[in-house]
RNA sequence: GUGAGCAUAGCUCAACUGGUCAGAGCACUGGACUGUGGCUCCAGGGGUUGGGGGUUCAAGUCCCCUUGUUCACCCCA
């Protein structure tokens, strides 16, 4: 019979890499917490136009990547391809506009795009987001860049970069953007196919294109800071002085144009140059419209994405020997044995420790044997002698150190572990 | 969607320009050591070389197709 496997790009996450992603959740949950966010758990699926809505009918994500199918009602659904649209949906729809503002919360879970895998991609992939809802205000911002650094620093990834811009509003974007094509058109026929294409579809993109002749001939091109309005300017000004005044480093960078239709304002990425091409591990902005946009009030909102593999990869190495480690391991010899050490092994988890119970079987070599692969501090032998002696032999799988303890008191059990929490 | 590389044991890899029964390390199981693990030694189980077709006296090796995978492009966490 032949084997089943997982769909391209769809991966299983177990022992010892789980361990990881336990490590980056549960450092979330704490930091989101500090700040306020509540956990909100939003759908995988939702009406397709949920998503083209809100990304943007002609993006990528939305052209090519969706998973998109009618289900039997004939309507279209969609497999989410990221978490916010989902997150200002719900807000309107329950009208979370009601709830004293600013509102803040923090998802977690797989989305999907139909994309060709690479290193840190994947059709199947998590992200942990958060999102506040009902503040202009830049602080609002840098306190959200501020979360980032101490998540980051709490997970010690030091070697990263927070990289910020601004892409302006609803005003003053267009004109940018007319600027922009209006310096390309006059070189179009050097421009490679691709960007020619983008001169059309999404203009800003010109800006970071990796080909060479483009490269050269972007020289002088119209920097989107000098075109945003003062408003803009002002809110990116004031963003950036309370960075500084936090201490939380960052560079700017005008290429961050993002690829979500919905962005203003702020956008901001967190790069690592340990992941081949796809360096950001974190990236977000502001989105001051969209919660207009989905058919609530004018309610402007900022948030961000974690990716999770990706993240998980780069603090793979410094997590490599991380396992649940359980702390004793009965070895019971005989039938009788087996009786006691099993129902010694449930009142000391009632207790709270993790204990594992041989099977009677064995002989005391392989329960040795097995012990010592499963990382255990210390092995309870239990045979014939013992329960005559109402004696256990304890032995410590570190130094190989013996002695007897009462068979069958718990405290004694307890006692013994503490002070001896590592192997 | 485009391009390039790679698919041999559970894992990491061998096998001269096609040519003896496809090997090793690690892992696994058992033994040496019958109530004492790790170290050492010994033994064992496991592969129709991703799948299909072709060339040839002969294919893991060459050709075609297919699937998977890796990396990159587009784009994105």
């Amino acid at each position: 019979m032949s084997k089943y496997n997982t769909l391209k790009g769809v991966a299983d996450i177990y022992t010892p890499d789980i361990h990881i992603w336990h490590t980056i959740e549960n450092t979330a949950k704490e930091v989101f917490a500090l700040y306020g966010f509540n956990e909100i758990r939003i759908p995988i699926i939702e009406y397709t136009e949920v998503f083209t809505r809100s990304i943007g009918q002609s993006t990528d994500i939305v052209e090519k990547e969706m998973y998109t199918f009618n289900d039997r009602g004939g309507r279209s659904i969609s497999l989410r391809p990221e978490g916010t649209a989902s997150v200002v949906r719900c807000y309107v729809q329950n009208n979370l506009h009601t709830l004293p503002s600013p509102q803040k919360f923090y998802y977690n879970g797989a989305m999907f795009r139909y994309e060709r895998p690479q290193k840190g991609r994947f059709r199947q992939f998590y992200q942990i987001g958060a999102e506040v809802f009902g503040s202009v205000s830049p602080m609002m911002d840098a306190e959200m860049l501020s979360m980032l650094n101490e998540l980051l620093s709490r997970l010690k990834l030091n070697d990263t970069t927070l990289e910020i811009n601004s892409i302006g509003c609803k005003q003053c974007r267009p004109s940018f953007r007319s600027a922009i094509q209006a310096f390309f058109l006059a070189k179009e026929e050097a421009l490679c196919a691709d960007c020619k294409v983008r001169l059309n579809n999404n203009p800003l993109r010109l800006l970071d294109c990796k080909n060479e002749t483009c490269a050269n001939i972007r020289n002088g091109h119209p920097n989107i800071l000098d075109y945003i309005c003062s408003g803009c300017k002002g809110h990116h000004k004031r963003v950036k002085e309370l960075l500084n005044a936090l201490g939380v480093s960052f560079v700017e960078n005008p290429m961050i144009v993002r690829g979500l239709d919905y962005y203003t304002k702020t956008t901001f990425e967190v790069t690592t140059q340990h992941l081949g091409a796809q360096k950001a591990i974190i990236a977000g902005g502001r989105y001051d419209n969209l919660v207009e946009e989905f058919g609530g009030p004018a309610v402007p909102a900022i948030g961000f994405a974690i990716g999770m593999e990706r993240m998980a990869e780069l603090l793979r190495e410094s997590y490599a020997g991380c396992q649940v480690s359980q702390k004793l391991y009965f070895a019971p010899l005989c039938e009788k044995a087996e009786t006691m050490s099993l129902s010694l092994c449930e009142k000391l988890r009632v207790k709270g420790i993790s204990v594992v119970c041989g099977e009677g079987d064995l002989s005391l070599k392989r329960h040795l044997k097995k012990a010592d692969k499963l990382n255990v501090i210390f092995v309870i032998i239990i045979g014939e002698d013992e329960i005559v002696k109402g004696k256990a032999t304890w032995r410590r799988l570190s130094d190989g150190q013996q002695g007897v303890i009462d068979i069958d008191t718990v405290e004694g059990y307890t006692s013994l572990i503490q002070g001896n929490t590592t192997r």
